[in-house]
DNA sequence: ATCGAAAATGGAAACGTTTACATTCGGTTA
DNA sequence: TAACCGAATGTAAACGTTTCCATTTTCGAT
């Protein structure tokens, strides 16, 4: 049925032995005999079986994502960076959801093993034990935005925290007084380094006013209602710095419908910007993430440890930077374009 | 190194056979020795090496996703759909953009050769040829948005023209005496129906009114610039239909520049009510794609090919469905979500 | 008890590559 | 000319499964 190699071989009279020199670039095969192969090769259509490729090199050059969902944005964008980057080295790409779900993350990553030569691994939950218990020693892999620092696998994170004290900080500097914060989910990451850099920031630059801190999910919903909330305040606050931009949208619906305008009766800025926080009126300031260049960065790192395994900067943590991009939520006068201000390390550690 | 299955034989005491038996739930093993063997390959953590198992069943139990490109809302909820039917049938999932290149589709093609049970391909410039050339005709595919009918695969299409023709009478009911429309880039597929069904609904529900057609390539920058074109337009268009959302967020862009009200002096609508479209003001109303089914009735229509191969039905082309959003800037009064209306048929032939 | 059929198990071939090792073949040197 | 050497090519083993076929076991019927 399919054309194998010794279909070709018998074609170009030669062993298989030689065709699979051939065609896979070796040394001592003579020219003629080369194009000979590859005429045939070609002509017959031939594509090598990369399963029986994979089972005697036990390499597949095939990479896997796991993600705990496909939903918005981030995800696209953190594929997409993968995908290049992927594409460039010959790589292939195996992606899976998990949903969420520690058993369905579980399964996953087991049936992915034997189809990839490493993964990369996004997901705000897991641990070194989780990690332990479902990834093979021998399974290379990159953790995204992981807190599993203590793991021997190489993490790559967002500078949540810097970018977030940065925020306050031009918050502050526009000369907002007070500045409060809407949090994301308890046990994710991403989340509690902002938290922590609002903290420290708001410690640093206003350390006489009090902390403000609502809770929120990252959702849209959560954002209405912490919006809410913090019109209900006495001192309403003149500044509202939300964990990413899908509550600062919900914020700014629920500011519109009572009526408070935005940036002059409160300043507000959001975290990651997405597509949408050019498009709401007024345009949401906010913290850029390089999503693209995270799963870049990912992809290249994980596959440079499969080029050389036994490499130790492999276990060092990486974070990239972020940088503030002023619209017209936060009341500053500057133009989106002019006023990026680049903020973090490219590296730590 | 890693654990086969001869090593769970050996620590159970049967053969290889077996354990392949046991572990693949064939008949006739006893359960007393499927429990002793089941017991061994997970004390083991053995994990059957797919490679080997690929190579002799001639399956992968992967499908391949072909993409002209990873960028924008439009594929994350794609991919999602296709997951998220994939999971749910143990299917992997393998994707690959092409950048639109022709070439590199061709390569990514050729590379998913024998990696993957069947491709699932969307891409708007595709035609019969491309597909002999590079497609081996026993490799299942199911095709998505594509024009060629006359292909031996089956295609699933979004019902553009339906929601084209349900748009525009929308807007000439509200009363709009004229409607424009901003067109999608030339050779696309998907832009063409849209086209048609805006001629024919002109033709159907106001022959006297002469067609209105700027030029357009679904980017928001020539949204804004076919916006300008029609204000300047002598008799002003009192609606306009842009054939996809950028462009109309685009257009809606270059109107609030021009300080013409939106809806009062112009109605507008978009197509494919991606995220942004609720998030602009006022809220764009447009045509809903159902993005995510299209994922995933595409993967269910390619694995039910697998399934049984020889099946006819396979040759047919299937319409999804679209339904028109009714917000803030066609001029009708209903509220976003009393007025969606079902339209098109869920199959057509 | 014996037989036979059915059920359970094992042996070994096959899948399509890559690669270590063996062989052949020119050509160069003593 | 003999001996040798390096380059080019060939042979066959190995990778880890599944599955066909053969063999053994079980068990009910005679």
């Amino acid at each position: 049925m399919a054309v194998t190699i010794r279909d070709v071989a018998r074609e170009a009279r030669v062993s298989v032995a030689s065709v699979s020199r051939a065609l896979n670039g070796h040394a001592s095969v003579t020219e003629q005999t080369r194009g000979r192969i590859a005429d045939v090769a070609a002509r017959l259509r031939y594509v090598p079986h990369s399963a029986a490729r994979s089972l005697i090199t036990r390499r597949t050059q095939t990479i896997g994502a796991l993600l705990p969902d496909l939903y918005g944005e981030f995800f696209s964008e953190l594929i997409r960076g993968i995908d290049l980057a992927a594409r460039a080295r010959g790589l292939h790409l195996l992606v899976s959801s998990s949903h969420g779900n520690a058993n369905e993350a579980a399964a996953a990553l087991r049936s992915m093993q034997g189809r990839v030569d490493g993964m990369l691994i996004l997901s705000p939950h897991v641990d070194a034990a989780f990690l332990r218990a479902n990834l093979p020693d021998s399974l290379p892999a990159v953790l995204l935005n992981s807190a599993a620092k203590n793991a021997q696998y190489p993490v790559l994170n967002i500078d949540n925290y810097g970018g977030a004290c940065a925020m306050v900080r031009h918050l502050l500097d526009a000369g907002h007084t007070g500045v409060a914060f809407i949090a994301g989910p308890a046990g994710n990451f991403d989340a509690q380094q902002r938290d922590k850099g609002y903290r420290a920031a708001m410690a640093e630059h206003a350390p006489k006013m009090p902390l403000n801190v609502v809770d929120g999910d990252f959702s849209e919903e959560a954002g209405y209602l912490a919006g809410r909330k913090l019109l209900a305040q006495k001192p309403r606050p003149r500044a509202v710095f939300a964990a990413n931009d899908m509550m600062a949208v919900g914020c700014l619906h629920a500011f519109k419908e009572a009526g408070v305008r935005v940036p002059e009766d409160i300043a507000l800025a959001g975290f990651d910007d997405i597509p949408i926080a050019r498009y709401v009126a007024p345009p949401l300031s906010t913290v850029r993430v390089r999503i693209v260049d995270l799963g870049r960065s990912a992809l290249e790192r994980l596959a440079s440890t499969l080029e050389k395994p036994d490499q130790a900067q492999a276990l060092s943590v990486q974070t990239l930077s972020c940088e503030i991009v002023v619209r017209g939520t936060c009341g500053t006068k500057s133009n989106e374009i002019k006023a990026r201000k680049k903020i973090g390390d490219q590296s730590i550690q």
